[in-house]
DNA sequence: ACAAAAGTGTTAGGCCTACACCCATGA
DNA sequence: TCATGGGTGTAGGCCTAACACTTTTGT
């Protein structure tokens, strides 16, 4: 079963896609990981990820290798960067195409131990396998660039959030600490975020009110030449 | 000479870099293409671009292709979007990064008829061989993007320019018109630009002034957290 | 003489920023 | 009772956008 039966006239390199999902915990944002349990860099951890089939684009490699190293299922990954030094892969030469998304914490089943992933908060993520740090550096750079003028926030959030959890999401991911009224009052006059459900005239007064992305309306003022921007 | 030697495990798909390479005419956009002289798609224009050689990454690859394709040297090309469509090449499977740059027309020695590369304004671009009518409506996309937030329309202009073309160059790209003298103020205000040589006091009123891009004062201004926004 | 290019300033409105206090809850 | 979290409004400054006329030159 060591047979070669694919042959070219020139080397090809071998291509691989690489996912780097990020989440978030209400206070910090977090990246998922495998640990590898083969050479090389066996016991390292490294992002999802793997080879492409030939019969497949490399944004369904990353969902397919996504799904069979995490579990995860349904994720929309975006490519953000292919790299292709020749010397990144000990084995073989071989280019990778970079994918990142950003899920709901909340709607990933926990602790699937069948599985070696793991999310680690940025601070504590290990050195990585391969080029991952600086897939992880580049990746991080993509999401904050990102989250300046498109609302990708709200993959992160429950369906229902709250104002200040809005706000930790974009303290953490900028690393900026943003005066409470003006969030609100900046938040509030976009208009793509609504009330979820009216506050209770007789609520407590520290109930925080719920918020929801509103998609349609967020398309509707792109439409119109609005852009959002933080 | 037809032996294949290069043998896998597994069917490796080619990999090959494109570059859309972009300059400025003072009026229009142009991009450069060459005629393909070779089956598949013999006689349809195509972007300059070739298959990687397994000792170099993708970047190189593309600016060797681009200088040997188009005779352009020392081009900073970046990569984009790398594109995996299974059947994008009818030969074999084969993924593309697409790398864009800008270049100064005004540099770029003119008419090199030893090759077959030639400038289209973007509103005669013919239909392009493989995927690339696809890969340029996506380059486009990227450097609409990129100017605003970036001072990247320099590299299009000469060293030395009026206001005027600086103005041409942002409608060109954006496809809006801005009015003169808020584009006066606002350029001028942001502080990137000078005034090349002291307008002469003599200066007839129709002789404009000559402004150039400061680069040190911009990287500087950037480090301090100013954002530039269009 | 007429069309085209370039230079020039003001105003009004909107947006951003900075800033402080009260109430309710849970420890 | 004290610390924490959450809700709320205003004033000043800056930036943006809208807007017109004059001069000169080339045709």
């Amino acid at each position: 079963m060591s047979e070669q039966n694919f042959c070219y006239k020139y080397p090809h390199p071998s291509v691989t896609a690489d996912c780097v999902i990020f989440g978030f915990d209400g206070t910090t944002i977090k990246v998922l990981l495998i640990q590898r349990g083969i050479e090389p860099f066996k016991g390292k951890w490294a992002f999802p990820g793997g080879f492409m089939n030939i019969d497949e684009t490399v944004e369904e490699c990353a969902k397919r290798e996504l799904e069979e190293e995490t579990g995860l299922k349904n994720v929309s990954v975006e490519q953000f960067y292919t790299f292709s030094d020749v010397n990144r892969d000990p084995r073989e030469r071989v280019i990778t195409v970079a994918h990142y998304a950003l899920v709901k914490l909340s709607e990933v089943k926990g602790g699937d131990d069948a599985t070696s992933a793991r999310w680690f908060s940025m601070d504590e993520v290990p050195s990585l396998a391969f080029d991952h740090d600086r897939i992880l550096r580049i990746a991080v750079n993509r999401l904050k660039e990102r989250i300046c003028f498109e609302p990708i926030g709200f993959e992160l959030l429950p369906e229902v959030f709250t104002m200040t959890e809005l706000q930790n999401l974009y303290k953490a991911i900028l690393e900026v600490t943003f005066d409470r009224r003006n969030f609100y009052n900046k938040m509030l006059k976009l208009g793509i975020i609504e009330e979820a459900e009216p506050r209770p005239a007789n609520a407590a007064r520290r109930t925080p009110s719920k918020y929801r992305f509103n998609a349609e309306k967020y398309a509707e003022l792109k439409q119109k030449g609005f852009r959002l921007e933080f």
